[in-house]
This record gives C-alpha cells, sequence and structure tokens, in this order.
RNA sequence: GGGUGAUUAGCUCAGUUGGCUAGAGCAUCUCGUUUACACCGAGAGGGUCGGGGGUUCGAGUCCCUCAUCACCCACCA
C-alpha cells in the first residue's frame, strides 16, 4: 500500500501548492462554461502578520472560487496587500522610538522611503501566508495599494471629483490626533465612555446685572468662547438675550444668543459657544456669524490666543489653571461627576481634539444618494442581509468626508497651493515635487496624503485595469465581496459609492460579510490581553485543510463566534477520513487508471450509494451557490463519513464492485476540494488516473442514475442492520446469534450483508420462528435469543409501544381537526394519513411482540 | 437617546419561502484488539427552541411585548 496510515499534512502541502502554481492553474480560464467568476481579496496589511479573521475571510473567498473554478467557469481570485497608511506608519514609528529617534527626524520623503523598505522586507512573510491558507490566487495578478496603477486611478477619481465640485478645501473642525499629529474621519474616531466632571460657571453681565452660569465639561475650552447660547423658549433667560457678557480670565466680552439646539433641561439651560473646539459650537457659530478662536494647537496645547499665563500649557494643566483662577475669582458655582462619552484615537487611545484645520472634504450627500437608490433596489445582495438596512441607515446620515491625513506614508494628495493667493488651488500630479511652476506662479504641494480607504475604495475595479483593462470586462463587477462585518461602513459602503461614481456600475454583485472571530472564550482577541490566536500555528499543528474547515464549521454570515479548537480536531479527523478511505480503496482495486470508468450499478448498496451521491451533488452546489458554506462543508462531511465509509464502505468488504469504489473516491474528492484542497489533491495525485490530470480543476461532479426499487431495498438492510445492532447493544448479547426468517426470499438473497454488518452469524429460513421478531421491517424475521433476554426486552417494547401511541394520538388529533383537512395542502394530508396507517402497523407490531411473550411470562 | 443582532441539548452552533417525531460537532454513558481509519466502529441518554401574548389548520420560524447579553450609531454642553 503507497499511502501511510495517517494523513501528515505537512508532507504534502508545499509540493502540492508548488504543481498548482507550476501548471498556472490558478489563472482564470473558461473550462466547458462561459461564464466568469471573480473576487478581489481585501487586501491586509503588507506589514502585519494575517489573523484568524483573515483565515476565515480566505477560506470562504477561496472555497467559492475553487468550487465556480470546478464547474468551469473562468474563476479569479486577485491578491492583493494594503500600504495601510497610518496603522503602518505607527508601527514604523515604535520602531523609529526604539532606536530613540522619531518621526520629527526625517522629512517626508525620508520617512516614505524608509517605510516603503520596511514593508518590502516583510513582503515574503505575507504570500508565505497566502499560500499556506491555500488560497488559489493568480499571483500574476497581484496589486499592491500604493502600485501605481493604482494612484493612477486614485488621481483620476479625485481629478473627477475636483472638475465636478464633489471635492472642496475648507477649514472645517477636525477630529485630530495630538499624538499622532493627524487628523481622522468621523468613523475613525473610538468614543469611550469617561467619568468626568461638570463645571458650572458664571459668566457676569457686562451690564453688571448679574450672572449667567454655564456648564461644561471642558472648562479649559471657555477661553476661546465667543458666546453664550439659550434656548429661545427658555422663560428664565428671555432677557438675558441680546445683552453682553464679560468672559472671565480674558478681557473679551461676547454675546449672549438664542438657539433651538440648546436643550432646555440640560445643565443650566445655558451653553458656552467655542466654535473652534465642539462640532455643535462650530455649527451654532456659523449660524450666528460668531467669530471662532482656537485656543488649543495640534500639540495639544495652549495657543497664543489665549491670557499669557496658559499659553504652552497641555490641556489637563490648562484645565487645573482655569478651574483654580475661577474658583479664586467666586465664579465657580459647583462641580458634579458626569460620566460621557468622549473621542480617542484608536491607535493610542489620546483623546481627539476637535481641531479647526484646512482640509480637503468629499461632499458625500450625492455619491450616498446614489449608493442607497442601489442598495434599495436590491441590486447587490446581503450575507446577512440586515446588514444593508443598516448601511442604508449609514448612508443617510453620512456627512462629508475629509480625506486628508497629516502622515507621510500614504499616497500624497496631488493638490498645489499659490504661494501668492492661498486661496487659490490646483490640481496636479507632480507630487514628487515640493514646488512647482505653472504659467510662471509658483504652487506648494500639499505636504498631506490621501486617508486609506480613499484609494481602497477603488479596489474592485482599479486592480481590474478600469476603464480599458481585459479584466475590467471579463471580471467587472465582482461576483462576491467576502470581507469582516466591521468594515461595512469605511469600506463596502465606499466601495459601492465610488464604484458607481467613477464606473457607473455596481462593484460587486454580492457582500458576504463575516463576523469577529474572538477567543475561545467569546472575548475579543487583543494584543494587549494576550489572547491573539495565530492562524499560522494552527495550521502548523492541524494542517491547513482541518484549519479551513474547522473556521468555516458553524460558521453564519455576520455572527460573532468563538474560535472552537475542538472544531479544528474534527475536521483533521475528516482528513484522515478522506485519507483511509482512499487508503481502503486503494488496497480493493489499486491505482491503475482502467479503474476510472464509468459506474456500474450491481448491488443494491451499489445502487443506494449513488443516490446519496446525486442527493449530496445537488445540496453541495446548491448551498455553494447561496454562500452557505458551513451547510455545504456539513453536507460533504456527512455523505463522506455517514454514507461513504459507515455504510457503503462497510457493505462493499465482502464484494467490492471496483468502477463504484473508483467512481465514489472521483466524487467525494471532488465535493471536498473546495474545503480541503490538500489533501483531496494529494490523493489525486496518487492514485494518478490521467497523466497531468489536476483535481483543482477537474470537472465538478453531475449526478449518477441509479435504480429507486434497489435504493430502497437497501434501506430495509439498514433498519433490519440497525434493529439487530441496538437489540444486541442494548441486551448487552455477546457472541454468536442468528437471524430466522419464514422463507423471505429477499432475506436470502441478502443475507450475506446482514451477516457482515450486523455480525450476525447466519441467516436461515426456518418453518417456525423463534427468538425476538423484528418490527422495523415487514419482513418475518426473528433473532435468535433466548427468554430471558426476551423477558428484559419486553421494558423496552412498553416503551416504544407508549411512544407510538403518543405519535398516533397526535396524528390523529391533527386528522380530526376539520380545518386542517380544509386547508392544508392535500399531500400534507395524505402523508399525514399514511404516517398514521405506518405508526398503527407499527403499533400493533410491537403490541403483539408484546403480548406473545407476556403470556409467556405468565 | 436611537438601531441591529443574539437567546434552540452540558458546550459551540445549524435550522431555506411557517409543515411531519427539532439537527450537527464536541462532551457524557455502554459496548467493541471486526486491518481503511482508535484522528476508529456500534449503540444510548440529553431540548416544553429566553418569558408572556397574538396570527394560523399548523409557529423554533411571522407579529406584539418583556427580560438578558453583545455590537453599532448619535452633536447630550
Amino acid at each position: 500500500m503507497k499511502l501511510p496510515k495517517v494523513y501528515e499534512p505537512h508532507e504534502y502541502e508545499n509540493d502540492i501548492y508548488e504543481l498548482w502554481e507550476k501548471a498556472e492553474i490558478f489563472k482564470p480560464k473558461n473550462r466547458g462554461s462561459d461564464n466568469s467568476y471573480s473576487i478581489v481579496v481585501p487586501p491586509p496589511n503588507a506589514n502585519g502578520n494575517l489573523h484568524l479573521g483573515h483565515g476565515l475571510n480566505h477560506t470562504i473567498m477561496d472555497i467559492a472560487v475553487r468550487y465556480h473554478r470546478m464547474k468551469g467557469e473562468a474563476s479569479l481570485l486577485l491578491p492583493g496587500a494594503d500600504h495601510a497608511g497610518f496603522e503602518t506608519q505607527v508601527v514604523y514609528e515604535k520602531k523609529l522610538a526604539e532606536q530613540g529617534k522619531s518621526r520629527f527626524d526625517f522629512n517626508r520623503e525620508e520617512l516614505y522611503s524608509q517605510i516603503w523598505d520596511f514593508v518590502a522586507e516583510n513582503r515574503d512573510n505575507y504570500e508565505t501566508q497566502f499560500r499556506k491558507l491555500g488560497d488559489s490566487v493568480d499571483w500574476s495578478r497581484y496589486v499592491f495599494t500604493l502600485d501605481e496603477k493604482i494612484i493612477k486611478r486614485t488621481y483620476e477619481t479625485f481629478k473627477k471629483m475636483w472638475d465636478e465640485g464633489l471635492v472642496y478645501r475648507g477649514e472645517r473642525l477636525v477630529n485630530f490626533c495630538t499624538h499622532h499629529g493627524t487628523g481622522f474621519a468621523d468613523i475613525e474616531v473610538a468614543y469611550k465612555d469617561v467619568p468626568g466632571h461638570i463645571w458650572s460657571i458664571k459668566y457676569p453681565l457686562t451690564d453688571g446685572s448679574g450672572n449667567l452660569t454655564v456648564a461644561t465639561t471642558r472648562p479649559e475650552t471657555m477661553l476661546g468662547d465667543t458666546a453664550v447660547a439659550v434656548n429661545p423658549k427658555d422663560k428664565r433667560y428671555k432677557n438675558y438675550v441680546g445683552k453682553t457678557i464679560k468672559l472671565p480670565l480674558t478681557n473679551r466680552e461676547i454675546p449672549i444668543i438664542a438657539d433651538g439646539f440648546v436643550d432646555v433641561e440640560f445643565g443650566t439651560g445655558a451653553v458656552k459657544i467655542t466654535p473652534a473646539h465642539d462640532p455643535n459650537d462650530y455649527d451654532a457659530a456659523l449660524r450666528h456669524d460668531l467669530p471662532m478662536i482656537s485656543v488649543i494647537d495640534h500639540e495639544g496645547k495652549m495657543t497664543h490666543q489665549t491670557p499669557e499665563k496658559y499659553r504652552g500649557l497641555t490641556v489637563a494643566d490648562a484645565r487645573k489653571a482655569v478651574v483654580d483662577d475661577l474658583k479664586e475669582q467666586g465664579l465657580l458655582e459647583e462641580v458634579k461627576d458626569h460620566p460621557h462619552s468622549v473621542g480617542h484615537c484608536y491607535k493610542c487611545g489620546t483623546v481627539i481634539e476637535p481641531l479647526l484645520r484646512e482640509q480637503w472634504f468629499i461632499t458625500m450627500k450625492p455619491l450616498a444618494t446614489r449608493a442607497i437608490k442601489v442598495l434599495r433596489d436590491d441590486k447587490i445582495k446581503f450575507y446577512p442581509s440586515s446588514k444593508k438596512k443598516q448601511l442604508i441607515e449609514y448612508l443617510e446620515g453620512l456627512k462629508d468626508w475629509n480625506i486628508s491625513r497629516q502622515i507621510a506614508w500614504g499616497i500624497p494628495i496631488p493638490a498645489f497651493q499659490s504661494q501668492e493667493d492661498p486661496e487659490h488651488w490646483i490640481f496636479d500630479t507632480r507630487v514628487d515635487q515640493e514646488i512647482i511652476v505653472v504659467d510662471g506662479k509658483k504652487y506648494v504641494r500639499d505636504p498631506d496624503v490621501f486617508d486609506t480607504w480613499f484609494s481602497s475604495s477603488s479596489w474592485p475595479y482599479s486592480t481590474l485595469d478600469y476603464p480599458d483593462g481585459e479584466d475590467f470586462k471579463k471580471f467587472y463587477p465582482l461576483s462576491l465581496m467576502e470581507t469582516g462585518a466591521d468594515i461595512l461602513f469605511p469600506w463596502v459602503s465606499r466601495m459601492i459609492m465610488l464604484g458607481l461614481y467613477v464606473t457607473d456600475t455596481i462593484p460587486f454583485e454580492a457582500v458576504y460579510l463575516h463576523g469577529l472571530v474572538q477567543d475561545e472564550h467569546g472575548a475579543k482577541m487583543s494584543k494587549s490581553k494576550g489572547n491573539v490566536i495565530d492562524p499560522m500555528e494552527k495550521i502548523q499543528e492541524f494542517g491547513t485543510d482541518a484549519f479551513r474547515m474547522g473556521m468555516i464549521a458553524n460558521e453564519t454570515a455576520g455572527n460573532n463566534r468563538p474560535f472552537d479548537p475542538s472544531k479544528l480536531v474534527g475536521a483533521r479527523n475528516f482528513c484522515n477520513k478522506l485519507w483511509n478511505i482512499a487508503r481502503f480503496i486503494e488496497d480493493k482495486v489499486g491505482d491503475k487508471s482502467h479503474l476510472r470508468v464509468s459506474p456500474k450499478a450491481e448491488t443494491i448498496a451499489d445502487h443506494w450509494v449513488l443516490s446519496k451521491l446525486q442527493h449530496s451533488i445537488e445540496k453541495t452546489s446548491f448551498y455553494l451557490e447561496n454562500n452557505k458554506f458551513n451547510e455545504a462543508y456539513d453536507t460533504v462531511y456527512h455523505t463522506v463519513w455517514d454514507d461513504v465509509a459507515d455504510w457503503y464502505i462497510e457493505a462493499s468488504k465482502g464484494s467490492a464492485n471496483s468502477s463504484i469504489l473508483g467512481y465514489i473516491l472521483e466524487t467525494i474528492l471532488k465535493l471536498a476540494h473546495p474545503f480541503a484542497p490538500f489533501v483531496t489533491e494529494t490523493i489525486w495525485q496518487t492514485f494518478k488516473w490521467e497523466d497531468d490530470s489536476i483535481l483543482a480543476i477537474s470537472e465538478w461532479p453531475s449526478a449518477p442514475k441509479y435504480n429507486k426499487a434497489a435504493v430502497e431495498n437497501f434501506e430495509i438492510i439498514k433498519s433490519i442492520v440497525t434493529e439487530i445492532r441496538y437489540i444486541r447493544s442494548e441486551m448487552h448479547l455477546k457472541g454468536e446469534i442468528n437471524l430466522y426468517h419464514g422463507g423471505e426470499k429477499f432475506l436470502n438473497e441478502h443475507g450475506s450483508l446482514i451477516c457482515a454488518m450486523a455480525k450476525v452469524s447466519n441467516v436461515k429460513e426456518v418453518e417456525a420462528g423463534r427468538g425476538l421478531h423484528l418490527t422495523s421491517t415487514k419482513l418475518k424475521c426473528w433473532l435468535d435469543v433466548d427468554q430471558e433476554t426476551i423477558q428484559n426486552f419486553l421494558v423496552k417494547l412498553e416503551q416504544k409501544q407508549s411512544e407510538q401511541k403518543q405519535i398516533i394520538k397526535q396524528l390523529e388529533s391533527r386528522l380530526e381537526n376539520k380545518s386542517y383537512i380544509k386547508k392544508a395542502p392535500k399531500k400534507l394530508v395524505d402523508e399525514t394519513k399514511s404516517q398514521l396507517e405506518e405508526a398503527k402497523a407499527f403499533l400493533a407490531k410491537l403490541a403483539e411482540e408484546s403480548k406473545r411473550f407476556g403470556k409467556t411470562n405468565t
């Protein structure tokens, strides 16, 4: 025998992947179908290692692509990697810090090229991990998010928006991380509940007629107040509106205004307005044409616009100082605990400061409106469908998108500012130059880069060489976009919006969102908790196939799920099951090519197994067509294990039908291939049915033909065998045992099968039956057991009878219900009737047995 | 403050458009040295589908409500 007893994945996996790569079978090619199928891999961070989420992500994509490839469709799985701008720069800065340096020691070009080298060093690592997962990606189409074509596409999109007035530059409130020195989009801010305080401060009226008390959680920002607002309906303050306040600690006078946004119930009902440091106040300032005074700078320190004593203080120190000073002046009325939600940098946890900064913004309304329409029209299928609703709601409330980032590692924004007129900006892609001259005038490059999500929004079509590439024509829109549910808003939404905007078409036909993979106890995995599980370690431990199947077992779209190592064990055992089925078949029929002939069913078991395969092929295909990966895997698992291994192979031990065995092996290898590509291909290659034949591009199986009557007969054998096994096991019967029957032709014919499978010594025809009458079939047959056993078995018979009575009762009451007869489908009613008959017949048999031995007992 | 999802066997979860006696894996118990496989085989036990109400001939599945958990969104000074 060629195959060793246990499947050792690591002995084969690398060679098998190499075989696939050398044969270039991952390049899409039509083989008997004109259809195309395409998935573009959501590019993982080129610098990082793949995590379990990627493991799940890649497994799902690869199963889908392998299935469609076997169906003969030109199937593309396009690999890529993300420069992951901010993320990567943060990692690199940490590395610099270890060397006692920081980003401020280098200019933008230096930093960029250093990070480029840093990322390039890790590229091998990243590609190796794709291969380890068994990804059937076309490496010749590999794309990096900083590849020229991606940058070019990004610039063209930006230009189109520029020309069509969707891009604007403006001084707006920006979410700013003072530690990293960059702004963020709204969606990138992580809000956390923190225990804070609320201070009530007395603001004296200029006319000396009293005070107005305001409530604030950020007293230090009062230095930048330019008004106090009250609700116009608030009777308490009716007379205050229009008056002015002498702002404490400063020399400024500010007005009291009325604005409906003020909540009468909250605090004192009077709100200090700090337009430069609060989004609400910013909006109010626009409405009332108030000045905006920046009192906090981009390093988180108080600016020169504050009184001298505060200048240069950190926000925290300034808060303390301001509170102390107010207290001293008797203006601090009250301090209360006040837990509230504060935005933090999702990387370093620094409190995000809303700061006034000039940035590039994209007007989102027209883009969102179009996306909402295609979603409402069901143009894109969502798994799970509930995510579509959430996306629509998100798009409806979408605000303009800040795409400027103050980092080095990214795609430079192709915009230049006039040196003469700072208001004047021009679009130009000569970003390698700091200063350009156009029409004799000097322009200075914007030092910022694009938000990474801006360039990656074009991923579905820029990777396919939009607009003229062959790939674009053949593979766009993508068949499926598979990604984490957590990036539905930042990425999926933008791909849809920009896809529609640039290509006039939806970017993908379906979206499958997987949930978070948590640790074994259901907690979120994080480095700080130290509960991160490395997929490569699991692959090392169990093999790739087991890893893949373990990841999708029990997986459903959209739901978070704890990592379950027992699933990997089960999947590993399944690989070994496949392996040993192959060993058995190899032993029985050899491994020669002439054995691969069309299946010729002879025995009832042959017909039965073909029917099972047919059913399984149909079901697996159906599930895969509908992106139900877990169900598809479950189907294959049980076909292989239960039907093929436990029943058919056991049945065929007496007489092997090599054409059927060969066919079974071929079919189950194909069915299992998308899930377990390595073990199936390894077996396939060992058998070498044809020269150069590769399982990964073999034809997806089609349903075999079989004889229905034969199938039913095998089902009878199955129930007899199951009943005998049950009796033996329950009654602890050991040793020889005979099955007698009263001249049943069927049992004469198939007796040997029963002998082999139920471990019965003989199946004999007798004049008068002896022993326990089997009740699972209509055939007259007895298991030859002694009187004591029979007496003990009576208890079981009683139990079964009461169960049957219960069932009969249910069925009868259903049929007595006139509405049921009238309204339920006829087919169902008929079914109920025949069920009732069967149940009654079965009960009669049980009763007969019971009675027969009950008498002997007395 | 809004929204979404979850709640089914000891554990992790399936359960298509409502339809038969609700499934799987793991775990548990009882047997088994049957050469394809102990990463195995045979058998068994275990659930009033979170609570309550409703629609229906029929509800794990649809509707209402309550509870618990998780996540997301939001401008609460």
